[in-house]
DNA sequence: AATAAATAAAGAAAAAAATCTTTATATTAA
DNA sequence: TTAATATAAAGATTTTTTTCTTTATTTATT
């Protein structure tokens, strides 16, 4: 990988920013428990992670604990969130209305993480027009035009591999700023367009060695 | 982290684990395309990897390549799908039959990667009994019984968070041995018991952060 | 046949991340 | 009030991963 430029405000880690919103979910469970203050060791201990990890990726929201005590539970979610930036809320778009595309749109959690998908396109007959829940599927010649008009900055990808490349594409010519990538193409486009990808390909590939290494083992 | 213990057999660099998948895919259309030979160079280039990482990942492989040449191409997809263990195929349960669940299910390709959903389970008489594609939707409470009689030991979890871990528990009871989890829940089971989390929280929170660190960067 | 060029392979160095250690501080309990 | 203790915070060390450098090999070219 080529040496990516830094940023003075680009300098928190990404293993740190994956932690974070785990740390989150656990803590609004433990919130909603009754839970008033918590140290780092306990989440370490839940997230089976390391105690001073959780205050290094912690310290990185601004939010101060206190020693013997740990952290008021309600700053902290209030910290994480605002240092991660889901307390705004981005409208997003998603293209290809299919099997995994339906379970996004169908999906609320989202909201809580810092963004709402308003709007679904499809190219096909038979989707196009339908409702998933209160979200409209239109056609995706109508992308362009609806994006800009609403300024939706963030795109999903949930279209077959073989047009992804050309969708986002068009997608990257409406405006839009960020795709979230669910096919396996490695996409190609212009400087500036953020692209993150949930290639579930990897995370076969990791569970499939490791059974495979244990049963290996277990043999001998 | 606790130091994690090692096994010869286990040295192989997770982030390694996790490239060699995207290059599959991207070997698999290329060898569509009539590509006989390719080099590191070229597959670096158009996944955007160093070249040398991309060497370092295939020497695990076992497969050789010449200089000026390349691989040949029907080796490497072969030498890649042997070591990750894609050629053989393990038998799969999935629980949660809802959007998410219903999406995995009918979704073929996972076939290539290694496993194969053969059932799917739920309690909700909604859908129960039902088909998804040719896979059946069975009442959970008959998991054990056919996991272990068909001896399944890959388990898929997309059920709500609520009673993911309760679910989890039953499965590794009935002897499966990796769970692939979905929901947001951090699992405590058995030792021995392989989870892979897929946290599209994480990914989300990457691509909001990026985002907004453009939008800003942009504006001044 | 000799030479040049591309690239795999191996090793070294650098960068990034995780873990370990120390210190300071706030709280509880004696 | 004092001492003990838990823990946040900061710094150092180690480990892991990536990138850079060198070497050797193979093929194409002259
Ligand atoms: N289903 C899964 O569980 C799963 C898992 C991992 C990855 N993926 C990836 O996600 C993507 C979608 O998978 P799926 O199973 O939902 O497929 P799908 O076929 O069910 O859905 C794809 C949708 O995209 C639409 N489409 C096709 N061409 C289009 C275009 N040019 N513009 C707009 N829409 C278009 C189709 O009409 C269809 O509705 C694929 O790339 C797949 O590799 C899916
Ligand atoms: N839908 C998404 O896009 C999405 C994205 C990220 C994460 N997830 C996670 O995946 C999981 C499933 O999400 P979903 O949207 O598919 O939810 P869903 O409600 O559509 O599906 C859950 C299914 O599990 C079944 N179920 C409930 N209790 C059960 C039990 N004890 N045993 C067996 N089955 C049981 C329900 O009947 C339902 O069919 C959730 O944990 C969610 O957080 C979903």
């Amino acid at each position: 990988m080529k040496t990516q430029e830094k940023d003075s405000r680009d300098i928190v880690p990404e293993p740190t920013v994956k932690r974070l919103p785990l740390y989150l979910h656990f803590l609004k469970k433990a919130k909603e428990n009754g839970v008033l203050t918590i140290s780092a060791p306990i989440i370490g201990q839940e997230l089976e992670q390391d105690p001073t990890q959780v205050v290094k990726d912690l310290a990185y929201t601004g939010v101060k604990g206190r020693p013997r005590v740990g952290y008021n539970i309600y700053e902290l979610i209030k910290g994480i969130e605002e240092f991660l930036g889901f307390n705004q809320v981005y409208d997003a778009f998603l293209v290809g209305a299919g099997n995994l595309g339906s379970a996004l749109i169908n999906y609320p959690e989202f909201r809580s993480f810092g963004f709402k998908i308003i709007a679904a396109f499809d190219i096909s007959d038979d989707v196009v027009g339908t409702q998933r829940g209160d979200v409209n599927v239109l056609h995706f010649n109508v992308f362009k035009e609806l994006a800009s008009k609403l300024k939706v900055r963030i795109g999903i990808l949930t279209t077959p591999a073989k047009v992804a490349q050309e969708v986002a594409e068009q997608m990257a010519k409406a405006g839009i700023r960020a795709i979230w990538n669910f096919t396996p193409v490695k996409l190609k486009l212009p400087e500036g367009v953020i692209v993150q990808n949930t290639s579930m390909y990897s995370n076969v590939a990791v569970l499939v060695m490791k059974l495979n290494n244990q049963l290996k083992k277990n043999k001998d």
